[in-house]
DNA sequence: ACTTCCCTTGACGCCGGTGTCAACGTTTAC
DNA sequence: GTAAACGTTGACACCGGCGTCAAGGGAAGT
């Protein structure tokens, strides 16, 4: 399929797949007159792209999982490269969660000492 | 004071109280060579703006604090617009850390599929 | 042959606060 | 008098994923 299709079926824009490939994430064939020519096993390589940029993963933490996928494995989280991206990511949310509610009790705490009647939610 | 002296007494760069001259949160009288001329008034502005930029304050967030600070109260927080901005941004920081912990958890179920022994931490 | 849609590459814009450099004038200390 | 340190404005760079435009070639139906 022409890169027109593999957009309509993942959801990424033809902007986003060129992106990809031009950061080794895609790899296309190339018809006679230039055109890219995909396949069925693209399709799932983008769509796994699309679910880790979704949860917060940058277009280069998706390239393990793209890599295991290539592989043969039936899914992009089962390569031990992938698991730790997969715990790595995690313990960046969590760190982000601790510096937000680091951030929260600051600005409570700022708020009540300027406005000693006013009530903070939460 | 001049900007070096100003620089070094509230921890911002001359390049960052340029930045926050031109967007209208201070306004420097000038020397006859064109050098600006600072109070110590500016020395609490700029303080307040730099502790609500380091809990996560857009600039444009500041302005009513500095607003506030310029009409004479002794902090900045303890104006209408002030609270109301208080309120939303933890408003904002806990709709973050509502979308964290989604995807924290939308991790964690990616990783306990692909990797049944793995150990989530948390 | 003409229209219309799809494809190609290349390049700029965005967002926000700041670093950094250029090219130049001022002040200060020796 | 001169060098060093400081001031001025203006402009580009960054980060990251993508929108969007330009300027052109290919494909396909009437």
């Amino acid at each position: 399929m022409r890169i027109g299709e593999l957009a309509e079926r993942t959801g990424a824009s033809t902007r986003s797949l060129r992106y990809y490939e031009q950061h080794g994430l895609l790899q296309a064939r190339r018809d006679p007159n230039g055109y890219r020519q995909y396949t069925e096993e693209d399709v799932r390589l983008v769509t796994e792209i699309r679910a880790l940029l979704a949860v917060g993963f940058s277009l280069e933490d998706t390239r393990p999982f793209v890599d295991c996928l290539r592989r043969g494995h039936s899914t992009g989280g089962s390569c031990a490269e992938s698991v730790e991206v997969y715990q790595r990511k995690l313990d960046e949310i969590d760190a982000e969660i601790r510096v937000l509610l680091g951030r929260r009790a600051e600005v409570a705490a700022q708020l009540a000492e300027s406005c000693p009647g006013c009530f903070v939610r939460g």
